[in-house]
DNA sequence: GCCGTTTTCGGCCCGACTGTTTTCAGTCG
């Protein structure tokens, strides 16, 4: 609605900086962490920054009447049909606002529809301003923006990995470029991935370009310059590339990482010290001494730049710390480094790593329990072997429980039995690792909240895991009951994939957040990080949360198979997102530690 | 409209690319 407002000020020729207001306020309330309807039960609106006394207000009648009247003024005085025209990529208000009026398009439920068939009638090219080329793109525009609303999807953190390791390949075998740089939501690790940044470090710009769009796998060149260009594959993945000398390599790589909000209020800060932000580097208005910005021999007098090889420079030349990529997305990590620039504590986090992660209690096995859910493809012994490849003190084998239709409870005890006894005697005769072992078991929590094994089952486990496999559309008070009780059992140590989300396919499930981190923060529960690539659940503003409330997380990777072990990175990656440190994380602990509270 | 350890007035991130202009406007990230 604000993005909708912005455009009308903007059509009815409004200040420039009212309507940057808009925008402003509209980003920061998609990148903010808490819902809006809370903070304005809360009555604290206007703890959003670029929310003030007018928007508030305005926001706070949205909430209480469910419109604005303002607003609504406000939009009576442009065609509605101009916004979805400004979801379309290449139209903005301007040119959704001339096409509406030129071509007298009224209906807003059909006005994609009514001008694609304008554009192939001819009719957008005898509008002033606009001639063939534009008609032309602006068709190619509707049909893919069509055809993406169809299959809309963005990528997965691990698909956008692997197409990436493609290209980079491709692009190395040029012998211009001197080194390839996966940038943008890929450096930061975000779970799902729009389309894919690169850098390439080059004193051979064009060459290197005219390569890029020569990708054998590119489906068209949306555009191309001489500081880059941008294709499409196939499946509608775009792709980005940036080109720069080495000199100017640091700064390239800070903007081109993002986040979009990490930079504005970069450059925003920087700007209050007289220092205006780049990708090419710093301007300053009057000239600096390299001993203030603290870096030697930069200074580039052509272009009145400083320039900077090293990211960690160019931060250090605004007076900051360098911030982990993971973290910047304007969640209040500048104002943190901020302060650790001046000695305030607590600076920025030392984020949990890869190589802090000791083990793995989410594995499936192959053993055959007769589980009502699927079986693990691999066997105890290369679970092992692969868990040794990663260094690890131990694993917990956590298979699907047996099921409870087709058993009666002295047919699971024997199973259970009989599985402790087989992984027993394979520990006891593996030479090959000193991994230790837990034998956990995943649990269903039925509906009731009840789990779903008899409680002599229990006895063959060393502890377990607990999930929702099923009634996903329980309200939120049941859900949360259902949960809550599910891990009330003395040996229910850990919540898996917590929001039951499926990425693209599935929403997570409704439930009482702040009453179930009480009670896990209080109980001494583990909420897990499942590091699955289409669950990534817990997402990273809920492991902020989670450690708001000081619980206990840990990473793991739901592993159905031996190789997929190293989906341990996907988690990590998101705990650091969520600002998690090491000690957060209970599977950096040492076997001793993990088994004593195991036991607890 | 928002905001403030140099400001309650006077600023507001910065640059690339495209198409249509004859020096720039619109859009995007």
């Amino acid at each position: 609605m604000l993005r909708q407002v912005s455009a009308a000020y903007l059509l009815l020729g409004k200040d420039k900086f009212k309507i940057m207001a808009y925008e402003k306020a509209a980003d920061q309330i998609e990148n903010s962490t808490v819902s809006l309807k809370d903070l304005w039960q809360q009555n604290k609106l206007n703890s959003i920054p670029g929310i003030g006394k007018m928007l508030s207000s305005h926001l706070s009648e949205l909430f209480q009447t469910g419109q604005v009247v303002h607003f609504e003024a406000i939009l009576s005085q442009v065609p509605r049909a101009i916004f979805p025209l400004m979801d379309v990529p290449g139209l903005g208000p301007k040119k959704a606002a001339a096409l509406v009026k030129s071509l007298n398009l009224q209906k807003k439920d059909t006005v994609i529809n009514d001008l694609l068939q304008a554009a192939k009638r001819g009719e957008i090219e005898k509008i002033g301003h606009f001639g063939k080329k534009s008609q032309k793109e602006i068709l190619e525009s509707l049909i893919s923006y069509r055809q993406r609303l169809k299959n809309k999807k963005r990528l997965l953190l691990s698909q956008a990995l692997s197409i990436t390791d493609e290209i980079m390949a491709y692009m190395k075998k040029n012998s211009s470029v001197k080194a390839v740089y996966p940038l943008g939501s890929l450096r930061r690790m975000v779970s799902t991935i729009g389309d894919i940044d690169l850098a390439v470090a080059t004193e051979d710009p064009t060459s290197v370009i005219d390569w890029f769009v020569s990708f054998p796998k590119k489906e068209k060149i949306v555009e191309k310059g001489n500081a880059g260009a941008t294709i499409m594959l196939e499946d509608g993945t775009q792709i980005d590339l940036r080109v720069q000398s080495g000199r100017q390599l640091g700064s390239l790589l800070q903007y081109f990482t993002g986040s979009k909000n990490h930079n504005i209020a970069l450059r925003e800060y920087a700007l209050k010290k007289g220092m205006s932000l780049s990708e090419y580097g710093i301007k300053t208005k009057k000239r600096i001494r390299n001993y203030e910005l603290g870096i030697k021999n930069n200074y580039n007098k052509q272009l009145n730049l400083y320039e900077f090889a090293k990211e960690e420079d160019f931060y250090q030349a605004i007076g900051l710390p360098w911030i982990p990529p993971e973290i910047r997305e304007d969640r209040g990590e500048i104002e943190t480094a901020i302060r650790q620039a001046q000695g305030i504590l607590p600076g920025l986090p030392s984020l949990v790593k890869l190589s802090d992660i000791k083990g793995d209690l989410h594995i499936h096995s192959n053993y055959d329990l007769e589980p009502s859910h699927d079986l693990g493809e691999s066997s105890l012994e290369e679970l092992l072997e692969s868990a040794h490849k990663f260094n690890y003190e131990y694993i917990g084998i956590s298979d699907h429980n047996p099921s409870v239709s087709n058993h009666s409870i002295n047919d699971i005890c024997s199973i259970m039995k009989r599985r402790k006894k087989h992984f027993e005697q394979i520990i006891a005769s593996n030479k090959n690792t000193r991994v230790k072992l837990f034998i956990m078991l995943e649990v269903d929590i039925l509906p009731d909240g009840s789990l779903a094994l008899p409680e002599e089952a229990y006895e063959y486990v060393d502890a377990f895991i607990v999930s929702v496999h099923s009634s996903f559309k329980l309200n939120k008070i049941q859900m949360t009951d259902r949960i809550i009780k599910g891990l009330s059992h003395k040996k229910a140590k850990i919540l898996a994939h917590p929001t039951g989300r499926l990425i693209g396919k599935r929403e997570g499930y409704e439930l009482d957040w702040p009453r179930l981190y009480n009670f896990c923060s209080g109980e001494k529960k583990a909420i897990e990080i499942n590091s699955y690539p289409d669950r990534m659940d817990l997402s990273d503003i809920m492991v902020t949360q989670a450690i708001e409330w000081k619980i206990k997380l840990i990473i793991n990777t739901d592993s159905h198979n031996s190789s997929q072990l190293r989906n341990m990175k996907y988690g990590v990656a998101v705990a650091r997102r969520g600002w998690a440190k090491k000690y957060d994380i209970i599977n950096t602990y040492s076997y001793d530690k993990i088994s004593n509270w195991l036991a607890m």
